[in-house]
DNA sequence: CGTAACTTTGATTAGTATCAAAAATGGTGG
DNA sequence: CCACCATTTTTGATACTAATCAAAGTTACG
């Protein structure tokens, strides 16, 4: 039963992705996998490792990250339920990065050779997936904008724009309020920044009456300006397939 | 002729890929390309245009980029002949990036139509050409740690090693030598530095022994240190498959 | 040769990091 | 339900890295 959901959650997925047909779905539904709940900060993939299993997210948030040898870390990816967490690393040979539980969560795992398998039988699903690695490539080119070229300001808002607008094609948000699951310190390794001048900043953007913000809930106060400061467009979420385009004013 | 051979490139950078039948091969030497030579700085793809076609470069360098609102340019990838310069935007809506030449360069050019087709025929091609992407996604990942975690110095000298090993790839490189064909100003916008800096963390590597410099050619010194100092590990390349794994000792 | 683009150097400033510690919050076991 | 401990958030003071501004060399090129 649990499966069954879990299975349709990728269907789903995929379909907004790419229109399946019903062999499409059917192979889906074949898939061998097994549902698992994470504990926050555990691992489902760590660099260097074979991949084994590429998970989808049921519930919860996870991220991808690396350290540097200095002892940093940079967060890479933030993901939300619907979301595939490691397609990047399945058809490759070994992991180049992490992925670790944000917070407790559900995921459905699929055992990477069912997965190369599906990918080889169905092309129409490989190509879904394939659009799904691309529109995360596309995110991860905005980050990179985002870390090397914005300031602190502008960097968390940034940050705080793509969540609201990712959270609510998951269905997490309404309007301009969410839970952001994510401690300072966490922010300040996904912007490339410190902890205590991700404090700093998230003040300075209540003070200028962008956000207000109750413990991890934030909401979106002035939309316009925050996104004007952040110098956010959402052209990179590539919401033209399916996503909530018209919900959006986003540029 | 010259369409004969510019496609046997892009017969050979897939197939370093993925293995390919002949029927695969025969496909893509059916594809209706033809051959441009491009200008430096002239636009081979421009953010918020749909992509019309997705070119493979034979010779000369290229480099993606994104512009933000306060003029401030990030560049996210730059290209060495062999390699595919937008798979990237060519199966999404709209392009979310600017594509650039950075020297001037021969491309043989691919109507994305056809690539689309090509991909939907022949699962194995589009397999390889998924794979491609997905290598495109882990320098993504690299470059969002370089530039969020890493100081001026590692910064670049992460960079000078990244250039060296693909660039041995690409057959432009022998021992740790080559021309790197970009301006302190373009290095700076890879790096998300200014000019004025990378200028001097040159100068800085060069008085420390790891590099040496004449106009635009770069030696590496003292690989080791410098990989040390850049904290670099080739591991994010992805030389697993067909890579020079054995001519680098990158860790 | 002359001019524009690029590199180099110097002086100063701005933006973040660092260090340290206090306040708040959240969870746990008694 | 309270007391306690660990984690997280907040604030303050100071240090540094890299940016900015300005201008002199240098190189490439038409």
């Amino acid at each position: 039963m649990a499966e069954m959901e879990a299975l349709d959650r990728i269907v789903r997925r995929l379909e907004s992705r790419l229109p399946l047909d019903e062999a499409d779905k059917a192979a889906i539904h074949a898939l061998p996998v097994h549902r698992r709940n994470m504990e926050p900060a555990s691992y489902l993939v760590r660099e260097g490792e074979a991949p084994e299993s590429c998970a989808v997210l049921l519930s919860g948030f996870a991220y991808r990250h690396k350290v540097t040898t200095t002892g940093a870390r940079q967060i890479i990816a933030v993901h939300m339920p619907g979301e595939f967490l490691d397609l990047q690393n399945s058809f490759l040979e070994v992991a180049d990065h992490n992925v670790q539980a944000l917070t407790r969560c559900d995921v459905v795992v699929i055992p990477v050779a069912a997965l190369r398998k599906l990918a080889m039988d169905r092309p129409n699903v490989a190509h879904a997936m394939w659009v799904d690695t691309l529109i995360d490539s596309a995110i991860f080119r905005e980050w990179i904008v985002n870390v090397g070229r914005r300031d602190s300001i502008a960097r968390i808002a940034h940050l705080l724009c793509e969540f609201a607008l990712r959270l609510r094609v998951a269905g997490l948000a309404e309007e301009y309020s969410y839970e952001l699951p994510m401690t300072q310190e966490q922010i300040a390794d996904a912007v490339g920044l410190t902890p205590v001048h991700v404090n700093r900043v998230l003040k300075e953007l209540g003070r200028q009456g962008l956000i207000s913000r109750e413990k991890r809930a934030v909401e979106i106060v002035d939309w316009d300006r925050l996104r004007q400061i952040g110098d956010f467009s959402a052209r990179y979420l590539h919401f033209e397939r399916g996503g909530p385009t018209n919900l959006v004013s986003a540029h």
